[in-house]
DNA sequence: GCGAAATATGCGGGATCCCGCAAGACAATC
DNA sequence: GATTGTCTTGCGGGATCCCGCATATTTCGC
């Protein structure tokens, strides 16, 4: 084994024509890379990763089997140097923060999405995995943005409570989940209406366009892409295990 | 012209890679066919369709702009007897329903996974364009007869009632919409949130697991994937068209 | 330390939701 | 026609949710 340039990348990707793309593009941009796993989801993923102690990884978010969130948080669990680069189709605010709240102090990761040029792809693949660099695409870099600063965006209080009724909790659920008093949780759920701009307009008349406005919320923050299927998932998956050591 | 083979696809479809894996496709099952189009999203796909009198479409279903669903039912809308191959990653029965809710009678479609092999893929396009057939993959016939056959799906009223909680009304508003009594709606609800084994477990001791059950009705079906984005998108959409008219 | 602002909590009432009970409407079957 | 089944509607009550008002607690800047 030469002491230079020996590099393994791993990649995770649902789609194979996808898979295929990024090989080439890995293979193209890092020449010292001399081998190239792939696994098709993010359950073998995890696997793969852990079986090689693979250090550089791209995948992507969206994955039936287990998505790469999930897989990037047991992956990074284990071993938090680990250098992953994101691969999405979207920039929804659920997938970045999803992103935002799992990369560990300090790690190297990036975030690119892939309607991309190639030479971005590759740009990124060679800041992240041989430069040690974040590098997250300008759209992403917005949306995180807008997230974090609470302009227009949620604080983490909010976006809690709104997984939590996307859930399906009752108040006094919520309550006892974020050791909160029964009221508190209301309140927050009026500071939640209020930034999804989600009202009851009991028209002049008394019958105008009428919502239930914890149901409303979740149907908007859908439709803003706040949330979205794997975010739920994961939700779920957190209650469930919450449930259990209740 | 030659008064045979001459013939025109329509590639309507949002990754370039999959759009250029499916040109080739195309090619290579239909030799008769002298020109293929592409389109990068619904909207264009539906200007060219009309521009072009497109007879023979083939189109994914979750696209950014105008997603396939929508898409489909104005090009059929227009000209009834357009042949639509529909080549999605997913077999959501939210798009299953989709679909079978806008083809017109008699029309010949297809709906093929993108998992699926090059030859289905070839064959459902030469069987769709050429021989006027419907072709349905496996996976996805299972999951329309499961949906239509309701020993363990869901009738079209519970799934309507499921959409109008899902975009947060009131059920004196649901009521409105679907001209029933509230207590009507109340039962539907009811039937719904059994169909969905929702209930809230008052548990012996008095506090267990417990669920807003509206809420948590939304949760499971999004879970389930009997919506998903599109749905609410479109359903979205129909609410505010039914609101203006109103 | 000390006000100011934000947040958490309690109380209470009106609106909505969840749902058992029962009576009428309609269709299908025998 | 009688019966059975499904669907609809009304009534009523208990639980939950929505939210205004008032008080405590925490956080922050100075």
């Amino acid at each position: 084994m030469s002491k230079e340039a020996t590099m393994e990348v791993l990649i995770i990707e649902d789609d194979p024509l996808h898979r295929s793309y990024l090989h080439d593009a890995v293979r193209a941009a890092l020449p010292e890379c001399d081998t190239v796993l792939e696994a098709e989801n993010g359950r073998i993923g995890e696997g793969l990763a852990r079986q090689h102690r693979a250090a550089h990884i791209v995948m992507d978010l969206q994955m039936s089997e287990r998505n790469g969130i999930e897989a990037a948080r047991t992956i990074w669990k284990e071993r938090p140097d680990t250098r992953i680069l994101f691969w999405s189709n979207y920039a929804d605010e659920a997938y970045v923060r999803g992103v935002s709240r799992i990369v560990p102090e300090g790690a190297a990761y990036g975030y690119v999405l892939k309607s991309a040029s190639d030479d971005r792809l590759k740009l990124a693949l060679r800041g992240i995995f041989m430069e040690s660099q974040c590098v997250v695409d300008r759209e992403v870099r917005g949306m995180q943005q807008k997230s974090l600063g609470n302009s227009h965006g949620f604080t983490d209080v909010e976006y809690e409570i709104l997984i939590d009724i996307a859930l399906g909790l009752t108040d006094r659920m919520i309550a006892r989940r974020q050791n909160l008093s029964l009221r508190s949780v209301q309140n927050r759920l009026q500071q939640l209406y209020e930034k999804l701009d989600v009202y009851q307009r009991l028209g002049d008349d008394g019958d105008e366009g009428r919502y239930n406005l914890r149901s409303r919320a979740v149907s908007v923050a859908f439709l803003r892409k706040l949330i979205n299927y794997s975010a739920l998932e994961r939700a779920e998956a957190e209650l469930n295990e919450w449930l259990g050591i209740k």
